[in-house]
DNA sequence: TATATATTTAGACAAATATCTAAATACTTT
DNA sequence: AAAGTATTTAGATATTTGTCTAAATATATA
């Protein structure tokens, strides 16, 4: 299985989930903190912490350690791959 | 919830597995019937046929009865929903 | 009408997933 | 150094998912 495969797998996985896609949404506004994101659902932090590692994993975002909190940012160039396998669809 | 989060869970629930992403790419170069889809996997049919069912609830696909068979074809109109959503990252 | 072909439906099962609480880790402040 | 804050890790559990085999349905053909 090629590499580009993996990729794919990993960024479907991670957008098919309501609450991941709104922390993109989120994300793409402005970067925030893991607590700041865990406020804007009704979901324990452990399981935000858990989809932000998904995210992470997919590439989708970035974090950085700041004092005791960790900051983390949305990485659109990833998206880039999947505007391109849906751009084969366009006729 | 709304209509349009229905829609987008079912458009990346299906989008979330390689088998049917490739179903998809098979469907891009010509209409098929299921059992010639089923033909390009290792996968039994009954499986493939599950796929092609999530494919279609999410509109992605369309089917029509030709004798014994039974032609899927793709609906590249909603991947506009995806692009658009994709859209909204570019910068 | 009987048989063959095409596809789906039903039901079972193992693996993956989303969630939780409790505990651990790391940093800051007093 | 102790206590407080931020976040993750660990472990458990219910639900969802992908797959299978067997059976049902629908159409075509001999």
């Amino acid at each position: 299985m090629s590499k580009y495969i993996n990729v794919m797998n990993d960024i479907f996985k991670a957008l098919n989930d309501a609450t991941r896609r709104e922390i993109l949404d989120l994300l793409k506004q402005k970067d925030m903190s893991a607590g700041e994101i865990a406020d804007a659902f009704n979901i324990s932090k452990p399981s935000i912490s858990h989809h932000l590692d998904i995210l992470k994993r997919a590439d989708l975002i970035t974090s950085e350690k700041n004092g005791q909190f960790i900051i983390y940012s949305i990485n659109t160039t990833i998206m880039e791959d999947v505007l391109q396998w849906i751009l084969t669809f366009k006729q």
